[in-house]
DNA sequence: ACATGTGAAGTTATTCACAGCC
DNA sequence: GGCTGTGAATAACTTCACATGT
């Protein structure tokens, strides 16, 4: 409940956060869930019981057999573990097709975390609101990203551009990527990349739609 | 080299993708590669040089010391595992933002794995060709699908329409999904969904973002 | 009864370490 | 000497099984 120095998996933060969505989203009976015990939130976010326990038990929640799990303090739970305490500000490169979806989609989706500044050398894009959001020239990266707080950023350029964007973004005190470029960044141990690949992820399913129509 | 019935792993068939990709993409003094070493097509994708050379034990492809692997024949056997014969229709369910930025991604980017049919029930994107795809009313899924022998469908569609789509999709014979709706698709075994969830991924970069801030 | 919490077992994935071969 | 190929070891992840609580 308050140790923060608890180390989480990979795995299990990812399944947190959809804990939370799950949790936010879904009404009981057209009110909010009291409480929830842990094969019904299995069975709506797509794993097994079992699991869902243990990810609890990691962050150091706990239910009781009797009603289950408390909906809104498991939330305050998963909260104190995923969010910064202020909020986390996000930058976006790239504001083509991909970078403007990712900005309808993202778009007060998230309180806490938000993209606050998008960045498109395209002077079509320069100085106008997309989404909601300001899009600036590259010209302006460093003053805006300090002006602005950035902690991470959604690479959304085309492979050539993603490098040059990172490096930039680093030397401005930026430590986590989401990169949709098809390129594998190169960045120092204590910067973390989501490496985002939609080619793979549509090749694994005709994979494996392959495989049960024969 | 010929026997298709070897069990890959999810992890390797993504691996063999992003291989692919790197070895088509990637030329060496302005020609293709004629030869790579494990380390260099793990540097290049991102992964450890045992883990490529573990990937294309499985696939039953080796190389020689002095040479490394010999490319072409490599993107072959890969092609070989990943690739259906007479390639894979698939078609996209919801011209959203985030269809249209798919759709544009995906277009002319692998032959044999083609969007090409879109469907959306808003007026203002059926019977338009829409980044050199047709878009339908769902009204002519039926039709559509059987016409174009797809197999396989992207959800682009709001939650709640998700498993709607699905559901009909698969009455018409699609085995494969790749779902960007934030909700678990219920199928039977028979059937692979591939789930994308951007809020998920998003929010994994933030807490590794803070991390190596504190 | 039925759910939580969790040690132990099982499963899957990756790396180590080294033999064999240009 | 540096690379491939791979058994063995290790690490990461998930499930089993059951003790415990209400």
């Amino acid at each position: 409940m308050t140790n923060d120095s608890i180390t989480l998996s990979d795995k299990t933060i990812g399944r947190l956060s959809l804990y939370r969505r799950v949790l936010e989203r879904t009404p009981k009976n057209n009110k909010p869930i009291g409480h929830i015990f842990s094969h019904e939130l299995a069975a709506l976010a797509g794993f097994s019981a079992v699991l869902v326990r243990r990810d609890l038990m990691t962050i150091g929640f706990s239910g009781n057999p009797k009603k289950g799990y408390d909906a809104a303090e498991l939330l305050d739970c998963i909260g104190k573990f995923l969010d910064a305490p202020g909020g986390t500000n996000v930058a976006l490169i790239g504001v083509g097709n991909l970078g403007r979806a990712l900005l309808a989609y993202f778009t007060y989706r998230r309180p806490m975390l938000s993209i606050v500044a998008a960045f498109d050398a395209n002077p079509e894009f320069t100085n106008r609101v997309i989404q909601g959001c300001r899009c600036y020239s590259p010209d302006d990266m460093e003053r805006v990203v300090q002006e602005k707080n950035i902690r991470m950023g959604i690479i959304a350029v085309p492979s050539v551009g993603a490098q040059d964007a990172a490096d930039r973004l680093m030397r401005l005190g930026v430590t986590g990527f989401l990169n949709f470029a098809p390129v594998a960044l190169r960045v120092p141990s204590s910067v973390y990349v989501n490496q985002i690949d939609m080619t793979m992820e549509l090749e694994k399913v005709a994979f494996y739609a392959r495989q049960t129509k024969e």
